[in-house]
DNA sequence: TAAAAACTTGAACAACTGTTCTAAATTGTG
DNA sequence: CACAATTTAGAACAGTTGTTCAAGTTTTTA
């Protein structure tokens, strides 16, 4: 044995390597004989921690999805408080985003890394996943819709719903294709510069928003 | 043999329902067998006539990007002739979706499937099927940028390249997740519908890119 | 019609997948 | 220390994957 302290843990170690290889490759794309290699474990020493393959995700988002949720609100009630209504948007926008790259707590790594694994998961078909994504987020979500609601006076719930549904998407897919803007802008831009990323989303989204109140 | 006219073109008949099989779960969870199956033949003749795995990919490709490449660049000159500013970049907005949605020609099914595809497809790593994809549209893609850029004055192009990444993800997430809309709305909504999902994209992205512009 | 080309078939391959089981080792507890 | 609980290890399982090959069948060509 190397190290007491180390060892107590095999089951976060476990969780660590699987979300650092969920995040970049998928779900389905990432074997547990690959996950145990890497965390320096056998087999079937993940399934007795962990249970299923689908039990190792289920643990992933079990630590993240509460204080990620958690640091939105609090953003979110910050934001409210507001009282400019362009500015207030503007907040609540970076409420919803700032927590999906600076992730919950100190938890290692980039914080993009638990966002970008649920952005891969949500182009998996995989059920299962699909059931732990919807309940962990969708309540937060409908909270924000509200918020935003609120900020434009005249503008439908639908079209509101129709613009944070594309924030998610341009979100995802930002953080799945990183290196596209770059080609696109033939060099220029650098998109895994998180503060530029996230400076666009807000801007962009806030125009289309906007527009929807006269 | 049934049918004559059916048995001559075996390549095709596999090239469909791949195709089908990809639009809905992707490249790497359709397995040949899978599509030997539908298709009615035997393994072997799947890789007799496409090669390996990725040729059944490089040949769906093949029949789909040069026709939808050519409507796109077609419907957006003129899209190019229209003097209005605000006109003419929703034109161009629309002319890029259109055969997005419309798909190639009149190739089977609805015309979103080959989106579809494409839009799993970039979730998924594969080195390969990455290679593909980038060839087969960034190249338009920036005809579509510098039309837009010139609806714009005063606008940077980084910003506009961001807009149109932005746009891009909303277009794939909206295809992969075309049931999110209606939970969030409480059914309200119908996603499947294509016209209500360009409207909104088109309109959403208009208004992020105008403000572009003083 | 006979030879050549194109196509189809069935079987086998090596590698990999998630899961399960029993036995050994380690740890905690009295 | 001795006993029990927790954790680790190794092996085996039934199944699937992409790919390949030799032998047939059909179609085209000369």
């Amino acid at each position: 044995m190397r190290n007491a302290a180390l060892k107590a843990d095999t089951s976060l170690q476990i969780l660590d390597v699987a979300e650092a290889l969920f995040s970049e490759r998928g779900f389905s794309a990432v074997s547990l004989r690959e996950i145990a290699r890497q965390a320096g474990v056998v087999v079937s020493n993940v399934t007795y921690h962990h249970g299923d393959k689908i039990g190792i995700l289920a643990a992933i988002y079990d630590r993240h999805t509460r204080p990620m949720n958690a640091r939105r609100i609090e953003l979110l009630g910050e934001a409210r408080r507001i009282p400019d209504r362009a500015d207030r948007l503007t907040a609540i926008l970076r409420a919803y985003l700032l927590p999906a790259f600076t992730s919950s707590s100190d938890l290692m790594g980039g914080g993009t890394r638990f966002t970008r694994m649920r952005a891969l998961l949500s182009a998996e078909g995989d059920p299962e996943a699909q059931r732990i994504i919807a309940q962990a987020f969708d309540q937060t979500t409908s909270q924000f819709i509200d918020a935003i609601s609120e900020c434009l006076p005249g503008a439908s719930r639908g079209d509101i719903v129709w613009r944070a549904h594309f924030l998610l998407g341009a979100l995802y897919y930002t953080l799945i294709n990183p290196e596209r803007i770059g080609r696109l802008s033939k060099g220029q831009i650098t998109a895994d510069d998180n503060e530029t990323a996230i400076g666009q989303l807000v801007s962009a989204t806030h125009a289309s928003l906007i527009a929807l109140s006269p």
